[in-house]
DNA sequence: TACTAACCGAGACGGTACGTCATGTCTTTAG
DNA sequence: CTAAAGACATGACGTACCGTCTCGGTTAGTA
């Protein structure tokens, strides 16, 4: 994620683009969009900075001044895009689970290209910095709603308690990255229900309302 | 280049025979081990051909000839090395449990670093044909295996009958994949216990022999 | 072909040229200058690209981004070598056409590789705009003024007036381009004494000035 | 010129001579012809060595066990090709000396592409061993016969005494070469006329039986 | 009739250069 | 002072040929 970006954008409330000289806000999301557009056609790999700074109408070196890398840019528009979901909060904890499943899929399975986030975080591997700043911009927010959620099913014993609630976390995205990325099974209507079911298979089913 | 011949024909034994027109097996070995050897130091997307084909020492047209591409070339150098393990049929289920988990973890684990697999997919998602034969080499043979294994445990009740086995495989290898390639949470050495025992705690506790 | 320096550096204020950066003219001399200093070395067909950037410190795409090919890169560089020489006006006319003549074995008998332009010809031959543009750049001004000179030998009865003087011309530097390329047959100081002599030698001796 | 080539055409009349297989006279033949072939279709510099050997259906390794280069091979082609061409010897000597000079023009205007020989001798000059062998294969047989005409014209007091004939030649094949290379004039009918009628537009026109 | 060269087609091989493309930096011009 | 335009050095791309090599299959003439 980067830094500018991030720095720059609780400061903007300050003064509108009026001045000359300061930094275009036009600019700026004509180029994430740009990107996002194009993500459309063409997959990740074959991005490149030249063709988003052309469909933004933008000088090439505008996009290296806010941008240390395509990384760093299709890192920020992925998180701009996606919206933090609450996971709901009802008596039904079985649905209240699926809900936060299927917004962990929703997350993973992302655009049409699907293996973004895949590609992108191999791209990211060699940079740890922004990886780590992409996954705490766009990860962690996400994850913070789900394991409070899970805590409640472990406390009201619906999930063993011996059981890790981020390990679930990271099996629910990690399937759905796999699917997307090597299985290309489809991703189905029930996949965030039976993603769930795994976890409360050995559970008393009077405890979930599950008719028996 | 006439030079080499010129002072490659006193060489008597320099080189194995090289078959005539056929492919020289000599060649595509060095290529792969270039391949793999380069993998270590560089990542995937940094990871060029003209690099791979110096380092075999071998002409760039040689490596174009059998390979269509980087991804493709990659693939075979990673199915190549992993061999396919036998997960284990012993007495103790749950053990044998943890062991296949444990392939699963060192399949997509791979080598130093780690994000390979998920790199080469992203790359390779645009080229749905090679993916497939990737898969079904490299992914398919390893998972036969686990599903078997799997089968057994819900046949014997350990795992509940309505849980889809591919599901299972899917989660851990995800899991693994997910942590590899954006948690960067580290994979101890009780990780694969851990993918286990999710898929347990419901279970009552005398078919494992788990102590209580 | 120089036609984009020669057009676009003039051009005032014709098109908006865009704002932004300009041709180095630094770049565009050193490529020019390392492809003359190359051919003192290498005759023509193993003169590369390559070669030539590499010698001039600077980027094969730089060159490709003025030159469109190597022949029209050599094409500029011989015409921005050679000088258009005034043939003399003097009282001496055998004189005159000899220093003519003299002019014309110049310049096609040009750097010590000698059949550059035969050879730079035979490459541009597919390229006929380019061609033209180097004939009328290289050839054409040097002829205007042998022209002249000859129109003068023929009003003045020193040559038959039936004959063409272009075709003279032809026959001076094809006979130059001639020995150069097939014969090898060295040309001497005299050489151009002797073209001249042959179309001098029918006409009346005294109108030359010549003794008997 | 290839060594092979002239030594192996006296050799089949007798025996060949010793064990075994000898060399196949037909690939030979069909070497030749397939450059020529493409000789129409592509010119000199585009022209290769493996498609010469495709169109010829022949293996490419045939090509270089013949012929030591592109050069050899195209220059033993046209050599071929041409046949010497006595020129006339009869009373009417300017009629005798068009007819040579248009042997000149049918030699070094030849095929479609017209540079051949330009090219050609380019490639050819730095071997000149090479280019040596061409021109006293191709070029000498036919200047000694046009040699001896001049020489009888200039016997006959038609051309001046003091003209070497080697000029003059240089000069006719020359100037069709320049033309051809450079000019792009086309070369019309008369223009054999032309080059004889330079030589001779001093001299007493009765001798020439040309009316004044 | 079988042996033994050689020639021959095919094409793999290590290479060089091609001409194109994108990278990330830098400079110039305009507002 | 920012931003557009885009020139620049760099270096990988994937292709085409180079000239050398080996293979396996003819195809002669001995033998």
């Amino acid at each position: 994620m980067p830094d500018q970006a991030a720095t720059s954008k609780p400061q903007p409330k300050r003064k509108p683009p009026s001045s000359g000289n300061r930094r275009n806000p036009h600019t700026h999301k004509a180029v994430i969009k740009a990107a996002l557009e194009l993500l459309k056609t063409v997959h990740y790999p074959a991005l490149t900075i030249e063709s988003i700074a052309a469909a933004a109408g933008v000088g090439k070196a505008t996009v290296y001044r806010w941008w240390p890398s395509k990384g760093a840019l299709v890192a920020e528009a992925i998180s701009s895009t996606l919206t933090v979901e609450d996971p709901p909060d009802t008596d039904d904890l079985r649905a209240d689970l699926i809900a936060a499943a299927e917004i962990s899929i929703r997350n993973y399975a992302y655009p049409s290209s699907g293996v973004l986030i895949t590609a992108l975080a191999a791209d990211l591997a060699e940079d740890p910095e922004l990886l780590q700043s992409f996954v705490s911009t766009f990860v962690q927010p996400r994850r913070a709603l789900v394991r409070k959620l899970l805590q409640r099913a472990i406390d009201e014993g619906v999930i063993a308690p011996d059981v890790d609630p981020d390990l679930i976390m990271d099996m629910w995205a990690g399937a759905v990255m796999y699917r997307r990325a090597l299985n290309h099974t489809p991703i189905g209507n029930t996949f965030a229900e039976e993603l769930v079911e795994v976890f409360l298979s050995g559970a008393p089913a009077h405890k979930l309302g599950k008719s028996p």
